[in-house]
DNA sequence: AGAGGCGACTAATACGTATTAGCGTCTTGA
DNA sequence: TCAAGACGCTAATACGTATTAGTCGCCTCT
């Protein structure tokens, strides 16, 4: 009673029960497309039982068959030794999904390396039926190709790149951006300011887009280094705005410095100024980006692309208002 | 000039370059086994940079070559939602080595699922050249039939399960629990107590194992429920014992109980009472487990097995120990 | 001039599965 | 009694690559 060295296949069912490879991949395979006796279909199953037969991934997935494993392009490492991630809140929701959905995750590396590592890591993406990518980087070259040859992919985030041919599920920060203006506009204020972060990336603009569609006058600033020298906050007030809006991104930079120079003034929040950030930390006022949310609609959009099933292959999910405690009525009004 | 709905192949680059299919395997595959004119060479690798010819890894894999691609079987979520997860550093050292070796990795879900639900995970782990298995369930049916069929799979953490054939990489809690006693005992202490965590686990079997190896005296406790009554800690006290030694999980169950239980009997540590952990939160006294090192040396042994290279398929690694404010020589001897 | 060798390839096959066309055989109805 | 259909299954092929055993022509050596 030798061990067998290799795994069992279908051929080797096939063998022992007497009928066709065919015969049992068309069995195990469970369609209604081809007629087996009963009989013969309980044989080949009770032999697979028995040899212990598990079907090889990698051979389903080449005979164009799904593998049922999505790949997950991360543009920089997915354990990061990095405590606070916030981007971790999208992973988790992606894996719980995939969990759900029966799928499989394959965390492709070298994605935060040099450009050569990073396109060689966008071909791997094909080991996989589809592929989230997650990042604000879209190497057009690699990507279009995938894109073209009709591999499914999704951005996780808006992705005006190629021509808008982009598959993505993005946060709707136009909207939420315009709805935290317009609450501060309905509590009085009428003076506001924007504090832009230092970079830019497709959620910026949507985000200043929100601003400026809810308060036109909104005066924007963009911070040119990660802090925020105090007399600017002084000016302002001195001009009389009334409530501070800023960006929020991944880094929470524009917020620290803002908050920072707040503090430096003496100012109390939200009785001298209100403070409102787009998409900050979990509790500040403004809204909430519903990463979770994110990563999970993000795998069943590629899961519809794999089956070809998509309807809206672009989608921007809608952003909880937060109340917080930094935003009040101006004290003008009171 | 429609767009190729297909990405190009070895045989289309062939059937350009005017060779066959073999041809072009053989000259991407950059091997020295066939030899190629230079001009026959370099036509191919023209036409193959022409077509932007991308390998599909799938077909590759099951040319029986290697995918390059690891298994990381967790039985539990890979990225949980609780924020602190003490086996993120694991899993940080997997990816960073798994990257730094070019090799990509499968996260396979449905791992803390029903029973049923996870054996057919471990079948679907053959889709990638070799797995890595963290957790301390060894679910051995499934488990034995991977070995036995010679795939590649590596433990992290001891495992003696399968008559010892398991291969891994674990920390030597025997030796560096052993060590920790050894300085208690350095610094005076003679009467210790050893509180262990109401559950089994190999660890813990090492821990004690290195506690009475060097202080084979030692009393050991072991908690039943999350709690220790504060009066076990003063009977102790008065029974002389100058030092506890406490069993370190993920979970620090028995650390938190003994920690609240001392503050509660108003004891001042360590001037009253020494208290070291065998492998506990980071900075107390006792030892730290090289969780990333554990998961880098992990990954380097399941690639020596897939490459058919391992030496030594059952590894400890060294605990560096911690100093720490906990421990101080007994009152007594002062 | 024939044996031998070598350079430059190709044909064939394996990897393990899914799919589809089609082939006997048996039943059924007119 | 014969055609039509149902039934139960198989042969063949595709998927895209790697590998190995050749094949063919030409040169060299004795």
């Amino acid at each position: 009673m030798t061990t067998e060295r290799r795994m069992p296949r279908q051929a080797d069912i096939a063998r022992i029960a007497g009928v066709s490879q065919a015969a049992v991949s068309v069995v195990l395979g469970g369609k209604q497309t081809v007629r087996m006796a009963e009989s013969t279909r309980l044989r080949i199953l009770e032999v697979a039982e028995d040899l212990g037969y598990v079907p090889h991934p990698v051979a389903k997935r080449l005979a164009h068959s799904r593998s049922n494993l999505l790949g997950l392009y991360t543009f920089r490492t997915a354990f990061p030794t990095n405590e606070a991630d916030i981007y971790h809140p999208i992973l988790s929701g992606v894996e719980a999904e995939a969990a759900s959905l029966g799928q499989d995750l394959i965390l492709f590396t070298g994605t935060s390396g040099p450009e050569a590592r990073q396109e060689a890591a966008i071909r791997r993406t094909r080991m996989a039926d589809g592929c989230l990518f997650f990042g604000r980087e879209v190497p057009e070259a690699p990507v279009a190709r995938l894109v073209d040859a009709g591999f499914p992919l999704v951005y996780i985030g808006r992705r005006p790149e190629l021509g808008g041919r982009i598959p993505y599920v993005g946060a709707d920060y136009v909207a939420a951006s315009a709805e935290v203006l317009e609450r501060l506009i309905g509590l009085g204020h009428r003076k506001i300011r924007y504090v832009r972060e230092p970079d830019e990336a497709p959620s910026s603009e949507d985000r200043l887009l929100g601003v400026l569609q809810a308060a036109p006058d909104t005066e924007v600033v963009r911070l040119d280094g990660p802090a925020l020298p105090v007399d600017a906050v002084r000016s302002w007030l001195a001009d009389g705005v009334t409530a501070l809006v800023v960006e929020g991104t991944d880094t929470g930079t524009a917020y620290r410095a803002v908050r920072t120079a707040v503090d430096a003034a003496g100012l109390a929040v939200p009785d001298d100024l209100s403070l409102a950030v787009l998409g900050g930390p979990p509790g500040v006022s403004g809204f909430e980006v519903p990463m979770q949310e994110m990563g999970r609609h993000a795998v069943r959009l590629l899961i519809e692309l794999i089956t070809d099933q998509a309807t809206t292959p672009q989608q921007l999910l809608w952003c909880p208002p937060v109340a917080g405690r930094e935003v009040g009525p101006p004290r003008s009004t009171e």
